[in-house]
DNA sequence: GCCGACGATGACCGGGCGGTCACATGACCG
DNA sequence: CGGTCATGTGACCGCCCGGTCATCGTCGGC
């Protein structure tokens, strides 16, 4: 948890270090990942970044929940835009799309969710991890519960489960359609918007499967 | 590339240390990887490591190729057993089954694989991941080939192209079959194998859909 | 019994790391 | 003005890293 000084840093002060942070972390990962090289490139001197957060961890921590948060708000349209009106699964789609869009003009944000999602260190893996997917489950879990109310969803889905599914697999498939020497999986990010769609589509498909209704 | 030191070495000597190698890397990856603690754990002085490989990165790389050679001896029988009699999808189902119980009984190689296909920095990437494609690529493509003459493959399938997606996405899928804490996407690691088979079918489908022929 | 080649060894090197701390700076107050 | 306090700073610490190398033991050939 970053200390009481930098909630009350200038923004312009906190944004450069948050950026520098983001670049860094997101390139080289958590462990190699320097805090004299974010410092540099903040402008910032080392002692500095201990006065703001109790550590590499923290820091660490602290850009990737920030990093899901801006994630969640550029997503936020989408999650709450569903009423129901329309069907999941088209809806998801929406997002799934807007999301690789979201990804692929947003260097910093995916360098982040890459190393986030790529760390090997469960000790790591679990102190950053946890609040990144509470922020997630805060706006997907609403949207399933709609679903279930609007008969997209079978009334005895395990939420928690479909939900479990959509954090595991969607960081893996966003991340796959942007690896660079590769068009990405099932040519996703393919220059035609409507082949693009079929094939989030047929992505979507085995995780929905045995959560939407046996009938039409 | 290992010395010629190397290669003279005991089996018992070249056995201990290339387990030692996989076990640091594929628990703590490249870069966090000591190779104090190989030497330490393998009974050898650190010095000889240098003797045997050409520094860290050299280590590494052999240490995936030789699991990438452990799988492929054993995916052997299933690249091998396929002659087109049976269909293309069902074989591969199978295939892959046996590939997530060989990742489940043998945790070096899962780790070794975790760490190489998690692996950030592109210069190790690069340095490690093109010989292991290599060998995959060897068992693979006359099972392709053999897929277009028996017609389970479009006779104009881009061939390349299929193999670079099954060599993107198998990976990714194995290894999340396996994360700790869930029991795998779409429960692939399920109890009943045939709920198991069933959605590995349905993970396979939209990677093969653009292969297949149109018709029955 | 001597020798030369090979291989094993671990003390040692320079460097970068995360983290600390004594001190400088400057705003605010009596 | 002096005093106090929050904040900024970079030299410094101990540690571990990948990599080197002088040294020594152990062989087979003569």
């Amino acid at each position: 948890m970053p200390t009481s000084t930098w909630t009350r840093l200038s923004p312009v002060r906190r944004e450069r270090v948050l950026v520098a942070a983001m670049d860094e972390f997101g390139t080289h990962g958590y462990s190699t990942g320097s805090l004299n090289v974010i410092a540099r490139e903040a402008g910032v001197a080392k002692g500095s970044l201990f006065q703001y957060f109790e550590g590499k961890l923290d820091l660490f921590a602290y850009v990737a929940e920030q990093t899901s948060l801006r994630i969640y708000a550029a997503m936020r349209p989408w999650l709450d835009g569903y009423d129901g009106s329309t069907e999941l699964s088209r809806h998801l789609t929406d997002a799934l799309e807007a999301w690789f869009d979201y990804f692929a003009s947003h260097p910093l944000e995916r360098g982040v969710t890459a190393a986030t999602n790529m760390e090997l260190d469960p000790a790591v893996r679990n102190a950053v991890r946890a609040p990144v997917q509470d922020i997630y489950l805060a706006g997907l879990r609403p949207l399933a519960e709609r679903a279930v109310e609007a008969g997209d969803l079978r009334e005895d889905a395990d939420v928690d489960a479909l939900l479990s599914l959509l954090l595991l697999l969607l960081p893996h498939f966003a991340l796959a359609a942007h690896t660079p020497g590769l068009e990405g999986p099932v040519r996703l990010a393919g220059e035609h918007p409507e082949v693009r769609r079929a094939n989030i589509a047929r992505l979507l498909g085995p995780v929905l499967a045995d959560f939407v209704p046996k009938g039409p």
